[in-house]
DNA sequence: GATGAATGAGGGTTCATTCAT
DNA sequence: TATGAATGAACCCTCATTCAT
């Protein structure tokens, strides 16, 4: 009789919560490596619900509409990203955290993947307002987070504190697209690429080069 | 009762390279806009012959399939890259060039739907192998180009001579890359990382950061 | 709490095996309509569709293509064959349920539909090899089951042993196959071409003709 | 200054008879091979000028519609047949002319392939009433001419005067048709089909089973 | 007479989405 | 909830045909 009824079977509809999130994490899914394999347009609801084992119709009932779910998936995608930045918290110095984000960048396929993936997302963005947005907000959250990072090594007296947080994560992230964008289509030597990458990442916290901001 | 021309086919109309090049050269533009706007999935042929003013019928006698249509436009914008080079070759300094186009790609319309559509290039490759391939061979034109400029510099006494002038230009074009990958969704103050942006390309060229390639 | 069903897919819609054959059968009837009246090519599915009563896309989840539909309904068609074979084996003597056979052809409308819409498939059957295969094995069936009969009628003592069970039946069937093509074109006398169709019938099985067999 | 110019420039517009004829047979034999390969409706006028190397608009100079071309070669074909009988009409007895015809029938590739092509006129005829009448009046010619080549026989006294000419005329050829028809999804034994085919016009020929007529 | 160039109408097929169960 | 079944609109592409040269 109280009015959160977590039982399996109450007669409320909202039925099962938990269930109801997993089910549609197993679309999202789906939606993730059919996008990844065909793009956003190219891919279609039957072949997203095949992929994730689920009808058509189901899909339907966790996502409005095909619309929906790729701002959905775009959204979790892009969460996913502040991950990376705990690992770059938890190396010794900061350029050494980005220099393993770059090797990861580069070398593991699962970030090659997700690289790919956001090139499309970047790619709608250009077209589409409501997955601009999105990606707008999430590259702020994203922005942010790093120059907190970055302020916190500057407190630290690890990084030089002339440079300006929030630029430099602007830059630095965008640094990060441009090496995926790379990767699209295969460069000659990816490992030379990200070594130059690095020492590029480490000009960019040297007082010299970003003293004027 | 002369011996002339007793091929089997008679003289019919003269065919006129010129203008099916123009003719190709239109429809290429409709294409162009509507990829812009729609991106290569989800702009129709129909959209696009509209666009250009022509019949489906005749976009087909110009392009076999929407996905030859797709690679010539690609080939085509990829090969415009070269001309940015000139504009950086005639500036007084080779930073000075890089810094233009920094501007240019960050405030020139033209250059910004050409940013957005590289995007739809870029993802594209990453699913399509036969895109995949005209990419990378554009880069590698593009790569080329730049680093026998900068070679040329070098020879000049201007740029130091100890940094690698291939993997410097792969690492620059791959940084626009990411600057256009901003700009699809609308970065908060562009011209601030443009700003940014400069100075890491100035700090590029600089031994202490090239030193070890 | 129970063990009980933890299959993925829960219970939907439970399927409907009969529905959907019975509407099979609807899109199949539709079908043989339009290829009678336009051919296989010349038919389309929203043709068959609309004569079917259905959409178009629904067509589609019963037959994924226009081929495998057109290859059904051959498929079905000459499986109908059969049940000729009972009509002559329920007549007093072989050589009556012929003569009957050759009535029905000549005369009964549905079987003169059916001999039209079999002179397309053996038209079709000369060019395209999947429908020669379907056409091949219903004409060995047929060829077998007319051939058993006749080896029935010749245990009964009322065929000729002499004959040449399989060969006959060949050759009766390759002639039913002949009187088709007259009506579709509207021979000048049918039924006396007919009447000359049973007197030849008659010859072969007469031990005179068949004795070298 | 004479009305019948066949000079190859004169300035009267209907030019070149001659090549025109010549030109007009060249596209017949495109069509005839393209049609045979896909039947109808399934060749396009493109595929039919490429085959007869000559360009499409030039083929509608020769025949206004597609329509028009194919019962130009429905007519001509059928006129074809008539070359068969000289063949028949040389041999010792008819009996064994027929059955050289039989033997042509099944083995020879030409004459296979008129079968073949022969199967989509019938079929063709069933449906469109401009051909039907085309193929009626070509069989009402070939049956005249085999039932006159039978009568003259008769007066040789080589054939039995009391079958009757035009009948079994039209029975002949609709037992061509038929043998066709197994041709054109390969019979399992043709040779044995055409032994036994000759024995059944052996029949035809003798008064017991002719006597009725 | 012969060709290149062009097109409206339609081809088969798939789409995102809805409804009934 | 989850599924089977259904559909209108749209997809890419090809057709028979015409017109200008």
């Amino acid at each position: 009789m109280s009015t959160r009824s977590p039982q399996p079977s109450a007669l409320g509809r909202p039925a099962n919560p938990e269930a109801r999130a997993q089910r549609r994490e197993q679309i999202l899914a789906g939606a993730r490596a059919c996008f990844l394999r065909k793009g956003f347009h190219a891919a279609s609801t039957a072949e997203i619900s095949a992929e994730a084992g689920v009808s058509v119709a189901n899909l339907y009932q966790y996502f409005a509409t095909k619309e929906e779910l790729v701002q959905a998936l775009v959204e979790e995608d892009l969460h996913s990203d502040l991950a990376l930045l705990q690992m770059v918290d938890q190396a010794p110095t900061l350029a050494e955290g980005l220099e393993r984000t770059t090797d990861l960048v580069i070398s593991d396929p699962d970030m090659q993947d997700y690289g790919r993936l956001r090139l499309e997302m970047l790619a709608e963005a250009a077209r589409n307002p409501a997955i601009a947005e999105i990606v707008r907000r999430a590259d702020d959250r994203m922005v942010a987070a790093l120059a907190r990072l970055i302020e916190r090594r500057q407190a630290n007296g690890e990084v030089d504190p002339a440079i300006a947080p929030t630029t430099t994560a602007r830059l630095l992230i965008s640094f990060f697209d441009g090496l995926a964008g790379r990767l699209a289509f295969g460069v000659s030597d990816p490992e030379e690429l990200a070594r130059a990458a690095d020492r590029i990442i480490l000009a960019a916290f040297s007082t010299t080069a970003a003293a004027k901001a």
